[in-house]
RNA sequence: GGUACCAUAGCUCAGUUGGUAGAGCAACGGACUGAAAAUCCGUGUGUCCCUGGUUCGAUUCCAGGUGGUACCA
């Protein structure tokens, strides 16, 4: 049988390396599921493979896509699938790294079949957000889904926007939609997390932003200051950059913040991991250990 | 060497007229179904420098010690 090789783990933990390392091992190509590097334009600041290591080894879903175009998790499930099928046909092994939670749940449980939501509905209710406070999406939101209203954190607006967008355009409660079933998948999955002590972890991190930096990041982000509302520009890294752009804070702050937003967003891909009970874990430098797992499971 | 001041959370510091303590930042834990590097929720984590004294009780007062800072030599 395929199979999928999926390699997790927080950003900056060293999945670049060992993915490599083992598409090599098993002579086939890397899937890049990670949210920013599909976006061509942003290159220091997503810490996308060097040439060199693109050189090495096929990558796919890295620089495909344009900051300006719209993209999500569900997209990237439809286009993985296809190329997965594709690339399956030539190796019995394929490699998916990468540190976006959501879109890896999406490649290997699927997620379930939702409209695309009109640009005006979204605008409009974003609007009434801003205008009218949670509150009052609240209430609509009690009106036309009560189960969703009873189930989802009523405090983050993008969970109230989501269920309501959904709603409203098919007039059918949104958690009707939610079927919460994996979809069956015709490869095996197998999931190998990486982790390192905490402070290491951050050590790291803090080393490869003054790295970004060195390399250009600012330069990079000052490119795309005039599109900083765009939100695949929502990215650690660039927005910080942004608000020292407008002279709110210093560029060393905004250095500073990058890091720790950094740090901030590794803890939340541990919290996310932690839950998939089907990951086993590794340090990243036992390579030996972890290719011989894999073979066991294959 | 002398004098003065200081020593409280990871850091910078506040505070307790004696009843074991708090703020900012940092940190920690969690949620997550199409914007997810997004968005949201929760948590003080502490030999109050050490030893002895006074006291029912000392982080607080007293003495000595240790470390630091400033000034005088």
């Amino acid at each position: 049988m395929k199979s999928l090789l999926v390699i997790v783990g927080p950003t900056g933990i060293g999945k670049t390396d060992l993915s490599i390392d083992i598409a090599k091992e098993f002579g086939t190509e890397i899937i890049s599921s990670d949210s920013r590097q599909v976006y061509k334009e942003l290159k220091i600041g997503t810490a996308v493979p060097t040439d060199e290591q693109l050189n090495q080894v096929q990558h796919h879903f890295i620089g495909n896509k344009s900051i300006y175009d719209y993209y999500n998790a569900s997209m990237f499930e439809v286009e993985v699938l296809e190329t997965l099928a594709s690339l399956h046909k030539k190796f019995d092994q394929v490699v998916m790294t990468g540190g976006s939670g959501m879109y890896i749940n999406a490649v290997c449980d699927g997620i379930d079949d939702l409209p695309t939501i009109d640009q005006k509905l979204r605008d409009d209710l974003i609007d009434k957000l801003e205008k009218e406070g949670i509150a009052s999406l609240r209430l609509q939101l009690k009106m036309l889904d009560p189960e969703s209203y009873h189930k989802i954190d009523l405090k983050n607006p993008k969970r109230i926007l989501k269920a309501l967008e959904v709603s409203i355009q098919t007039g059918k409660p949104y958690s009707s939609f939610l079927t919460e079933s994996k979809k069956p998948r015709d490869f095996k999955i197998i999931k190998v997390g990486l982790q390192r002590e905490r402070d290491e972890l951050y050590h790291r991190i803090n080393l490869r932003v003054d790295q970004m930096v060195n390399e250009g990041l600012i330069d990079e982000a000052r490119q795309f200051f005039k599109d900083r509302h765009l939100n695949s520009l929502n990215t650690v890294g660039y927005k910080e950059l942004f608000e020292s752009f407008e002279g709110l804070i210093t560029e060393e702050k905004a250095v500073e913040l990058i890091k720790r937003n950094s740090r901030h967003y590794a803890k939340r891909q541990i919290s996310w991991f932690s839950r998939d009970k089907d990951i086993v874990w590794f340090h990243p430098e036992r390579k030996e250990e972890i290719i011989g797992f894999i073979k066991s499971r294959i």
